[in-house]
DNA sequence: CTGAAAGCGCTAACAA
DNA sequence: TTGTTAGCGCTTTCAG
């Protein structure tokens, strides 16, 4: 018995009090003796005491937690599960995206429970954990632009964030970037610096944010005086990227400026002018999207249009928490600002 | 009222039986009637009833959760944390153990609850989150070679399992690869293809797996008749790597063979040579460790000694698994077998 | 094979 | 300001 964990009430007989007394010293409860606040103190050292979350939970009726949940697309069979982790995790971008998360989480005790849905079960097991109370809410990435789980989730009154707009309306809160700004940050760098002949690789087209980069870049561009800007379209990968970027010099061998939708393909890009003998940037300047960690770890270090990752996934957690302590009635969107950041690229 | 999740009772009244009953056939628990057990699944079906995780927890104490704790070094200052997090996290290596370990615990409906500890406070309560039942054991993912957490883990008690062994000896159970045989299939196959003057690049020498990867290589070459082979270190990474390459060329500019201890620092190893006009691997056969996807994304693709990384973390959450059960008294330790993968770098 | 009842450890009215 | 008490929703003896 004595190998038990002590409860409670093992706290209260020692310091000579009530349950309830310990239990609002541990809660910060105003209305308590400071000198009692002392004792029970003491009495909590010396007895090692660590409430039981289940206990509190119960009651409570929350878990101090929250998924996290990596959402793909329709149906990825079972197996291939291990693709989705490992790429999406190889991704810097999640990274940025947990850290910011836990950044919000840690000081408040709460943390993120790491959850996938790739297929119709996985999703259903979500929406099940959740409703079980194994988390509060859900913090939801997806990573493809028809993912069905924010309406499932909404249809459902769970509480979750999204991050980035969904492709169709759902009644959901979410944080994004402002993507046109950014890239119109991009497209004045690059004019700015002298580039004349620009082109653009995008990111997959069915995903809105590349969308809307490609919109602002355009728009930019042709409002500068130049309505007509070569394309390629990429997948936000770094082999993508590369091969992009060979079909754009064949098309165009006198290009002297790209905006790349995300570091990786902008990597990519100059892996391929490094083999076409083009030097970045005197003979191509080249400008990446994120500023992730693929950006300093380029060579020549990408010039980049940043991103906020940390910060909007702070604001996610932020949200969640609210709507979940009923601080917050409505679905609200917040939207961040892009910033240049000028390395060597361009 | 009517809002209110559904609970056993409900369910119990809707199937015109006990809380216990409707208790039994959710867990599984034989001597219940097959009818009255189908009746109790229609009920369910009908409440939409999931059983409440945290009632469940205080009465089976136990949470159906594990800490997936990344564990850094010494005393990293808080500020510091999204440079920790990002880090780990654009690490391949990484996703591929989240993807192991969530391989084995969602069957199981588990879950990992993501936690950092490069601090004394985070650690401190990293071991108060696992006290308090917030999970049932810590898989421990160490970035460093004195991470003073899993004997902090040992002492308290709780139950811990590891990625590598610890340095310093600690009564926990592990799983490693075998890093000396790994080393050594590197060497006979760039002795095989037949390379002469081979160099090796070697990780951070304070980390064991290091330097049993450059013991291993070491020991192969001598024993097929090259004592002596031209040593660089390097800490892992992209950029390392390169500079580890270019060292090894300017001392020795006739190398036709390099083994570098990971994948990363082997492209990082492939960036240089290319820089000083060697081909690989007709003039300098690279050869590379752990088959991330570093090794697929790198140009030529990588040869290099496969770690099965995806399953020893799943061997890692079984290993915690059995121990929260009791079904494993002593700490084990697994040690699994590399492989080589031939691609085109050597 | 099924039901009644006793908690698991905690919080939160309500009394004092 | 403190203590008493009633549950939170579930599992699990123990009877029947």
């Amino acid at each position: 018995m004595s190998r038990d964990a002590p409860t409670l009430e093992d706290v209260a007989q020692e310091a000579g009090v009530s349950r309830a007394t310990v239990s609002r010293v541990i809660n910060g409860v105003r209305n308590v003796d400071p000198g009692i606040q002392e004792t029970v103190r003491r009495a909590i050292e010396r007895t090692g005491y660590a409430p039981n979350r289940a206990a509190r939970s119960l009651v409570t009726r929350r878990s101090q937690t929250v998924a996290l949940v990596v959402s793909g697309a329709g149906d990825t069979p079972e197996e291939v599960h291990n693709a989705v982790a490992t790429r999406v995790f190889a991704d810097p971008f999640f990274g940025r995206v947990v850290s910011g998360v836990v950044g919000y989480l840690r000081p408040r005790s709460m943390h993120p429970l790491l959850m996938f849905a790739e297929s119709e079960e996985t999703r259903r097991q979500v929406l099940t954990d959740l409703r079980q109370g194994s988390a509060d809410g859900a913090l939801v990435v997806s990573t493809h632009a028809d993912d069905p789980l924010p309406a499932l989730l909404a249809d459902a009154g769970l509480p979750a964030v999204l991050f980035a707009r969904p492709s169709r309306p759902v009644p959901l809160s979410y944080v994004d970037l402002a993507h046109r700004d950014g890239a119109a940050l991009a497209a004045d760098h690059l004019l700015a610096r002298g580039c004349r002949r620009i082109a653009t690789i995008t990111g997959p087209l069915d995903v809105a944010a590349s969308r809307e980069r490609l919109a602002g870049f355009r728009d930019t561009m042709a409002r500068r005086g130049y309505p007509y800007v070569p394309v390629a379209e990429g997948g936000f990968t770094l082999d993508t990227g590369a091969s992009a970027m060979s079909a754009l010099l064949s098309e165009h061998p006198d290009l002297d400026g790209v905006f790349a939708a995300n570091d990786l393909m902008a990597q990519g890009a100059c892996q391929t002018l490094r083999e076409h003998a083009r030097h970045v940037p005197s003979d191509v300047a080249v400008i990446g999207f994120d500023d992730s960690s693929a950006a300093v770890g380029c060579r020549p270090a990408l010039t980049t249009v940043r991103q906020p990752v940390e910060e909007m996934a702070a604001a996610m957690a932020r949200l969640l928490d609210e709507q979940v302590r009923g601080v917050r009635g409505e679905a609200t969107s917040v939207i961040f600002e892009p910033e240049l950041v000028v390395r060597e690229s361009a």
